[in-house]
DNA sequence: TCAGCCAACGTTATAACATATCATTTTTGG
DNA sequence: CCAAAAATGATATGTTATAACGTTGGCTGA
């Protein structure tokens, strides 16, 4: 253990880690939306976590974990390891905000994350671009396959690949 | 470059690598079904690619590229590169004799290799087994859902995680 | 028959994606 | 203030996939 030193204070900001000094800009709306989130699944919104979710809002596209890891170093001017990223992008997907796109390794933040839902997604493959939507019918199908073949179904990836509307214009 | 000497003989066995020496028993069904794939597609069927597409079918779940790696290297008693399976497999693929899972990053073998066809997919989260399934009508639905966004679909990945029956019933 | 070509294969290295382990810091609640 | 729990940090390693480049085998056509 050791000698000890310890200077105890009472934090001005509250959650506010000193390495955290920088993150994109995020709306309001996103900052309440998360805040929402956490307090409805007991979870705890840290900066550091705020600040992951922040840059994959600031990204179009689904960005890859070393991606994000790239984008949070640049930011921040510090190194991140890839467990630590890693671990935001768990937090995230666990309440609901963030999704991972099984058929690229990469994550992206929800569309519509009022609710909790299931999601199929429209992948571009010309411009990257992801479209996240929500079919009943779609859910209501997958049911009753799975149902047809006495299983009992947990969760579904569906991810649709191709060209979006403005790519396949050109 | 230097002297090279070269044996020129006509094979027994034309096809057959001297590496290959070791394959797991492969019913005459998928042989000839492989055969006919590779004619129909104007690809070449190699003792390799039918050893790689043997341990497939000899493995009752889907195995990641790595456990292939390890089944061949098993039955061969040499080293193969990851390289080279990964060949292997994206041949089976293109040809249509092995689907890749996205969500587990694995392979296994079309269950229903008659014709070309989009699958979906019912993985078992307890026993590990994956039952290949197809549904015109999801197809069509997924179509549907597509064109609703302007969206030129080129394929889909459908992959149902949940308890298989026979698991479910315990 | 054999020169030339090309697909397949081999070898080595490395990129990209993900987790294990253990120590330290921060937060929370008594 | 303290102890427990949660989050974070640091280092290492495991897993999945591709790059670059050379060699081999087998086909084709003069």
């Amino acid at each position: 253990m050791g000698l000890r030193l310890r200077v105890s204070f009472r934090r001005r900001n509250p959650g506010l880690v000193k390495h955290v000094t920088k993150a994109p800009p995020l709306a309001a709306k996103w900052r309440k939306l998360a805040e929402a989130r956490c307090a409805a699944a007991g979870e705890r919104l840290t900066p550091a976590r705020l600040a992951a979710y922040a840059e994959l809002l600031a990204t179009e596209k689904p960005v890859s974990a070393y991606e994000l890891i790239a984008l949070l170093e640049k930011r921040q001017k510090r190194k991140i390891a890839p467990l630590t990223a890693y671990r935001h992008l768990d937090f995230l997907m666990r309440v609901g905000l963030v999704h991972r796109l099984e058929s690229t390794q990469s994550y992206l933040p929800c569309d519509h994350p009022e609710h909790a839902h299931e999601s199929q997604y429209l992948l571009c493959s010309a411009c990257g671009h992801v479209d996240e939507v929500e079919s009943k019918r779609l859910e209501t199908l997958l049911l009753k396959i799975a149902d047809q073949h006495g299983f009992q179904p947990q969760n579904a990836v569906v991810e649709i690949k191709g060209r979006c509307a403005s790519c396949a214009a050109d």
